[in-house]
DNA sequence: ATATTTATTCTACATTTGTAGAGTAATCTC
DNA sequence: GAGATTACTCTACAAATGTAGAATAAATAT
């Protein structure tokens, strides 16, 4: 099961903090806010995806994740690369590299940690 | 707007194709094909959201995309990394090169590529 | 030309998503 | 300790999505 584009935004939101009570998770929202029956519903839903977790400290809880942002986000790219580039990460790679506007600096840094990658070949 | 997932696949073979009939259309869906109704569904939703278009001839439509695989993958990409990546490009690239199993051919293709628009800067 | 196939529209309906009010129980604030 | 705040559950509801049948009209096959 997937995440809505709402529930990953506040999966984020519980990445960064790695661990939260619904206070914090309102704070971290931007203006303008969601309700926090809107949180609520989101973390039920999430919770019932197994997405995240909580530990219940009396009346409230504490929610963290159960998918490592990593695994989330490579599941992420990889069905990307599947759907547009024919299952290639390479083509996929050479695209990004002419589409993204990457600075010179970043350029560089990425060609350096490629450089690194291909020694460990 | 967005398309959604189906939407998404179906703009895949269109895209392939250029410009096909609903034939091809059909044709080109992998077992088990959808019914005849849910692909002009969908296809009606995605000319209402200006992601295709078509002419017609007599009785049926050539659709064709309105919208470039490149120019849409570029809208998602960038989304994903603001999403995941703080808005930092940099961030993802490198994430990308030490996650996803690049061969060493590929990663080296990658590297003259890199090299290439470094020296466009 | 009659039967068959095809493309399109209309209608439909279950599921998922975005969003939140009402109600309730616990907790904090003076 | 009485009112304010908080977290949670339940309920709700509109919009979007996935999927397709029924009806119709046009095209094709024989």
């Amino acid at each position: 099961m997937q995440l809505s584009k709402s529930e990953e935004e506040l999966m984020n939101i519980i990445w960064k903090k790695k661990k939260a009570f619904m206070k914090d998770l309102l704070d971290a929202y931007p203006d303008p806010k969601p309700a926090t029956t809107t949180v609520a519903t989101l973390l039920k839903r999430m919770t019932a995806k197994g997405f995240v977790n909580y530990k219940s400290f009396g009346r409230s809880r504490e929610y963290f994740p159960l998918v490592k942002k990593k695994d989330y986000f490579s599941k992420h790219v990889n069905g990307l690369i599947k759907n547009f580039f024919n299952d290639s990460p390479g083509q996929f790679a050479s695209f990004f590299a002419k589409e993204t506007n990457l600075s010179k600096e970043e350029l560089q840094d990425l060609k350096a940690l490629i450089d690194n990658e291909i020694k460990k070949k």
